[in-house]
DNA sequence: GCGTGAGGCGTACGCTGTACACTTGTCACG
DNA sequence: CGTGACAAGTGTACAGCGTACGCCTCACGC
């Protein structure tokens, strides 16, 4: 076994405490600073030894992966369909947030792995189980999206004014002053951005819930699928509808 | 003016022509094969050159960006909310269809541009002239998210087989033999992922229609807020419902 | 004609992933 | 206990990346 710089024992690498590791580095770090070479260092090892137990990079990132995956709770048993769903994305939800490298990585991994394929497995398997036909259960799964990983939707973040990240302090009066060039440029971004403390009666500005906005999202789908399998929806008719020629 | 190697000179650069040639760059050979570098021999310049229009990598994709943005269709004037929306999604869609490398540009983004924000503006406008209440509004465009922006949430694909992408052609029998292999492994995805072709009454495997699945769920999506809309909905009796001590 | 400033050039640095050849450590078996 | 084989870890090297910094040079206003 081989001796680190102190002349110790070291451990052996294996690919679990190297998945283990790089997770608990992109927790920290990030993911855009997870580096092979920094992670090796972190192992106490030389760069290269990684690649005796994962592939190349995709392959650890694969692996993070998996293990992000492990921390989902399985599906409850006893649960109608709708709460099987909602019980499991809001788990893979909080999963995210304690990774929040892993919404990055999920989505820029080219090919499924067993694992993910898995999960998507028992979404599918949900619905079937609940009386969907696979024609529903198909489309429903796309219209879930990445919401079923628990993702949220970002790309609005209301709150965010531009490029107001560096100073790290704004003065009450620059902030006024961007507030005010903000509801000139952007008068509906700005008006919708602070309707919820409004309607809340609060007063401060507390950004939003993201919890809230998710699961409102979700609900509404969950509504609408609901809805559909009621009334005995199929593509067929839709596609008909839409083309009637065919 | 300077010169290129034959003598002949040559055009001067500028931020358009650096951002157009990034973007027909990317569109043919994928994001992640653009480089400041590879840009710069594209346009017959010294990779440094570039910085003399973009301030750095980061710049350079906001503008890539922008650009996109100024191919989407501006709203339709006369339209209900209802269509307005549709048709500003499905034209962002198209625009996305065109650029493969957007969707992971606009993502990865971290601070909106003006541009970006003058996009979601015209949303909130929209919904805002619709008579939605801020309140809603701002639900309502976090849970469109990214459909804002005409994205399938991919993630899944059922059509995609794991790893059947580096041989190009696969022999019947593995073709088989694979897809037993999924039945065995995956039964509800392959349940759920042949469904599609089931009811169209056809044979062959033709994958799903994406265009089909993202108007599916922005339809389910869209009839939702309308409900919503229609009953007055509120965030504040929901918050309460939740959560009735505070 | 000449100064000036913007635009383009060249070099260099530190970082990345990883190919390839090498040594070392560990364990099964004679 | 000795040994051979195989797995694990090392070292060097390469091509590519973004970009800091200093220099040159060319078009243009005076």
């Amino acid at each position: 076994m081989s001796r680190n710089a102190d002349g110790r024992t070291r451990v052996r690498l294996n690919r679990s405490r190297v998945l283990e590791t790089a997770v608990a580095l992109a927790d920290t770090l990030g993911i855009d600073a997870l580096s092979m070479r920094r992670l090796a260092q972190e192992l106490d090892v030389v760069p290269m030894a990684l690649y005796k137990h994962v592939a190349d990079k995709e392959d650890l990132l694969d692996g993070m992966v998996e293990v992000l995956i492990r921390e989902i709770d399985p599906p409850a048993p006893g649960a109608d369909w709708r709460n099987a769903i909602r019980q499991r994305v809001l788990s893979a939800r909080q999963a995210l947030q304690r990774h929040a490298w892993a919404r990055q990585a999920i989505e820029s991994r080219a090919r499924p792995t067993p694992a993910v394929l898995e999960y998507q497995d028992s979404f599918a398997g949900i619905f079937l189980a609940g009386g969907f036909t696979p024609d529903l259960a198909h489309h429903v799964m796309h219209a879930l999206g990445g919401r079923m990983w628990g993702f949220t939707q970002e790309l609005f973040d209301g709150s965010a004014a531009p490029a107001a990240e560096a100073p790290p302090a704004l003065t009450p009066e620059a902030q006024a002053a961007m507030f005010a060039q903000m509801q000139e440029l952007y008068p509906n971004i700005v008006t919708v951005a602070t309707a919820a403390q409004h309607d809340d009666g609060s007063v401060v500005a507390h950004g939003c819930d993201d919890q809230f906005e998710f699961e409102f999202a979700l609900d509404l789908l969950l509504d609408g699928f609901e809805r559909l399998h009621r009334q005995g929806w199929s593509s067929a008719q839709v596609r008909k509808q839409h083309d009637p020629a065919r």
